[in-house]
Order: structure tokens, then sequence, then C-alpha cells
DNA sequence: CGTCTTTGACCGGCGC
DNA sequence: GCGCCGGTCAAAGACG
């Protein structure tokens, strides 16, 4: 019942969306058109020729030469009509070719996220950021919105119960604990919260697997955004769902910034050169779910057995420092070589570790080493395009900044941790972070750039330096820190070394 | 009455 | 050892 409550308000939603994006879009049509009704009218020199007008109607200079003036506007009254009648249909044409862009981009949002982006932005608005009670309960002001009222469940295909709330350090808005409930044992965990420096910017984070089948939504969903973040990564356009990847991002664009233990999906909804069409709020998912996982070991040892072509040369490699060398060249980041296995020890001991990436891995390497050669330089060169503009993108920017500070500590504050190293203070939450994946971040200062202190920016410099080095400077991180699901430092691909850990 | 949210308390990890 | 902090628990209240 209530289940259909809540669908039906959706549905309110979407509807009242669309017809808002629909209403706005006639008004752009209306807009346009009106250009086209009224160039013609009013801009025009056809109505600027008053002599036209004016000899046409006094007939009394009738002399041969008023005549010939006559002619002679006429003429010129014609020749500007005729112009502006071209001028129109090029007009025409370009409200034409709008329509289409409109339709197209239309059609995309409907596929893409017929149900769930806008309202995830919303629900999600309103579960972190506004009081529940407040909104739900009394109808705060907070969210006074036409959002209506809904139970928090969360519409990327799971139920979620909400079971726990904290103000974290350094963020005022409060972070929300959710649990899966579709199964009663599932182990799933979601964390959401608001940005501190873009109130607009939500960070959900997922942990753990669900054990149980997923709804149709929510496969769909994750097949999506595996899809997208596959794209983004290797390349790749194939479309495929992530193995026993059960964790759900909302529709859009996640970005996937996953060590060896976590995959991060930086959800950017919008904005995003690659993200269709969704209403304002921002999300970023950072999902740090995974197959589960009996086995007590390592997530090294777990995958180097699993997936020794990790190891390969063309796998992902964010071994840090010495080289440095970011490379989108072949569709693998490569970052750094032959940095030791520093920290390797710590990923193993990382509570989520041990049920984690695994799935993410085995997608990503399923995309990326069966084809790794096969990467055009068409290829290569949309994917540094991509990586480009995503960087440079002002959402993403912000964006980053919350999943920064989200996984390095709070508001930003403890991106300079012990982990960042050399760029001072940090705020030592970074120890207690490492659990959601510290080791993101153990690089070295050298190669992953320090965030400023508190306040606004604190990835905004990094992502301007990753901008800069994403083209140029050879060793820098993108935005792609060393969380992508192959090989770490810690995993150090180049290093022989550091297989050991692998073997142990 | 069942379900869900809220919120203070508790627990464990980490740094000093 | 102590304090801080994040994550979780569970009782209480609200809502349909």
């Amino acid at each position: 019942m209530e289940a259909a409550k809540e669908r039906s308000s959706h549905g309110g939603e979407v509807s009242e969306e669309k017809r808002n994006e629909s209403s706005a879009h006639e008004e752009g049509c209306k807009e346009e058109n009106t250009v086209i009704k009224v160039k013609p009218s009013s801009s025009s020199s056809s109505f600027h020729v008053p002599p036209m007008g004016g000899s046409l109607k006094e007939p009394d200079s009738t002399s041969s030469t008023s005549r010939k003036e006559q002619d002679d506007q006429l003429q010129s009254a014609r020749a500007e009509m005729g112009e502006m009648r071209e001028e129109n249909q090029r007009l025409k044409k370009f409200l034409d070719r709008m329509m289409k862009d409109y339709q197209t981009l239309e059609m995309k949002f409907q596929n893409q996220s017929p149900v769930n982006s806008s309202e995830e932005v919303k629900e999600e608005a309103r579960e972190t950021w506004a009081p529940s009670k407040a909104l739900k309960r009394s109808g705060d002001d907070e969210a006074p919105q036409q959002n209506p009222v809904k139970k928090a469940r969360m519409n990327d295909g799971c139920q979620w119960r909400k079971y726990g709330q904290k103000i974290a350090k350094g963020n005022p808005c409060p972070r929300a604990y959710y649990r899966c409930t579709v199964a009663p044992s599932c182990p799933v965990r979601r964390q959401v919260q608001r940005c501190a420096q873009d109130m607009t910017i939500l960070i959900t984070t997922y942990e753990g697997t669900h054990n149980h089948p997923l709804p149709m939504s929510a496969t769909a969903m994750a097949s999506t955004t595996s899809a997208a973040a596959s794209m983004l990564l290797s390349g790749s356009s194939s479309s495929s769902q992530l193995p026993g990847h059960n964790s759900l991002a909302t529709s859009g664009l996640n970005y996937y910034l996953s060590d060896d233990i976590k995959s991060k999906q930086f959800y950017l909804p919008n904005n995003s050169p690659f993200s269709s069409s969704v209403p304002s709020c921002p999300t970023i998912t950072l999902d740090l779910t995974s197959a589960p996982s009996s086995s007590s070991s390592t997530h090294f040892n777990r995958l180097s057995s699993n997936y020794p072509p990790r190891y390969s040369s063309t796998s992902l490699n964010f071994s840090s420092s010495e080289s440095n060398a970011v490379s989108w060249a072949n569709g693998f980041l490569s970052y750094g070589s032959t940095q030791p296995s520093y920290n390797r020890n710590q990923i193993g001991n990382l509570p989520i570790g041990s049920q984690i990436e695994n799935s993410i891995y085995q997608s990503y390497m399923q995309k990326t080493n069966p084809t790794p050669p096969q990467h055009s330089q068409q290829e290569n060169s949309a994917i540094a395009a991509a990586t480009k503009a995503i960087t440079a993108d002002p959402s993403f920017q912000s964006a980053l900044v919350a999943a920064l500070s989200s996984i390095m500590g709070t508001g930003g504050t403890a991106a300079s941790g012990g982990a960042l190293g050399n760029h001072g203070g940090g705020d030592n939450n970074f120890g207690q972070k490492s659990r959601w994946g510290s080791e993101l971040f153990q690089a070295p200062s050298t190669t992953f750039p320090a965030s400023p202190p508190k306040g606004n920016g604190c990835a905004s410099n990094f992502l301007n330096e990753t901008q800069s080095m994403t083209n140029s400077q050879p060793g820098s991180l993108m935005f792609l820190p060393p969380s992508l699901p192959l090989s770490t430092s810690k995993s150090a691909s180049a290093s022989p070394s550091d297989n050991r850990d692998h073997t142990n």
C-alpha cells in the first residue's frame, strides 16, 4: 500500500518534473517561435521603411522622380523581404534542429532514468539534508517544495531503512546511515551525506554486497552505472553488468575510484558530459560494494589468485610515485609504477576489504584486459577528451570535493592526513576513514596533490591540478586515484615484490 | 498495530 | 590511558 503510495508520489514527482520540463521546453519553443514571429514584423527594416508607406499614401507627389523613388523603395523593400524570408527559414531550421536535439535528449533522459534519477536526487535531498521528521511529519520549511513526502525507500531499486544519523566532524550536514531491507540479512549499508562545500551535492556510499536477488530496476541500474563506469575507464562502450555487482547507483555516470578494496563510483547525475539531463542535485555515489567473500585472506591474496591478469601490464596501475606516469594512452590508468608496496597490508585489514571489490575488479578486467591492445587512438583520444571534459566540469569538481571529503575526512579537512603525508596537518579522521577507503589516498604526496585545508575547493585545487595533469604532467593522478580496481600501489603490478603478499 | 524515523547511548578504533 | 570520532543499537515516538 505504502509502496503504491510511494510509487504514486514518485510518479507525481516525475510527472510534475516532466510537466515543468515540458512547459519550460514549450516556453523555449514559444520564445523561439516568438522570435521567429517577431523577427519579420518587428526587426526589420521592412517596417523601417517609412518612406515606402508614406510615399505610397501620398499620391500628391506626382512627379516621375517620385515614382522612381517609389519603385526603388518597393524593390528594396522586396529585397529586404526576401532576405527576411531567408532569415526566417534559417531560424526555422535552427528551431527544428533544436527541437530534434531536445527530443533526443528527452528520449535519452526517459530511457536512462525513467523513474529514478530525479526522484533519487529529491529523495536523497530529503533523506539526508532535511530532517525527515520535519519534512515528512510537519512539513518543514526546509523543503516545502513540491516534493511530496515519501518514505525512505531509495528508488535505486532496493529498500533502505535508516538506522542512524550522525553529524560528522567538519560537515554540518548529518550523515545518514541506511541498511538494505530487501532481505533481512542483507549486509549492504548505505551512507548519504551532503557535501559541506556544495550543499546541492549528495554523497552516497554503498558498502557490502546484497545477498539477495535485486529487483529489475536495481539490476538495470547497476548495469547502467557499471556500463558508464566501464565506458569511462576503459573506453569501451559496451554495456554489461558487473558480475555480482549489486550495488546500486542511480542512473548516470559513475566515476569509479576503486582501489584494490573498493570500487567507488563517483556518480554525477548531471552536468557531466556523459550524463543525461537530470535535474539539479548532483550525487556522488561511492560504491564500496563487492561480491561476497568468505575468505579472510587479504584482497591481494584473493585477487591475485583469482585474477592474475590484473598484474599484467595492461591493467590499471596505480602503483604510485616514481614514474608517475599517468597514462590513458591505452585506456588504462597507469599511476606510477615502481613504488614499493607500501601500505599493502592495510588493505587486508580493512573491514570491508574482505567483502569488496571482486566483482568490480572482475568486471573491470573483463572489460579491459580482453581488449587492451585494441584501443584505438581514437578511443584513447576520446577517453582523454572525456577525462578532460569531466575534470573540467565544475559540477564534477564540486562532486569530487564532496567525494574526497567523504573519503578522506569530513568537510574537506582531512584530505591531507597522514596518508597524504607531506602536505601538512590533516584531520586524523583519516585513520578512521580508512575503513572506507583512505588507502586510496595513501599514495605519495608527489602523486596525489594535497588538498587544501578546510573550506571550499579542497578538491577543486586538486582538480585543477589534475586537469592539467591529465594532459601534461606526468605522474600526476587524475581524478581516478589509486582506487582503480586493478592495481594500486599496493598491488604494484610492475613490482614483483608486490606480488609477495598476493601469494601469501 | 506495523513500520519507519529519530536520537541518545554505546562500542570500538585511532591518535596523542 | 584518555579523549575523540564514526558507526551502530535500540527505545521512543510518529504516521498511516
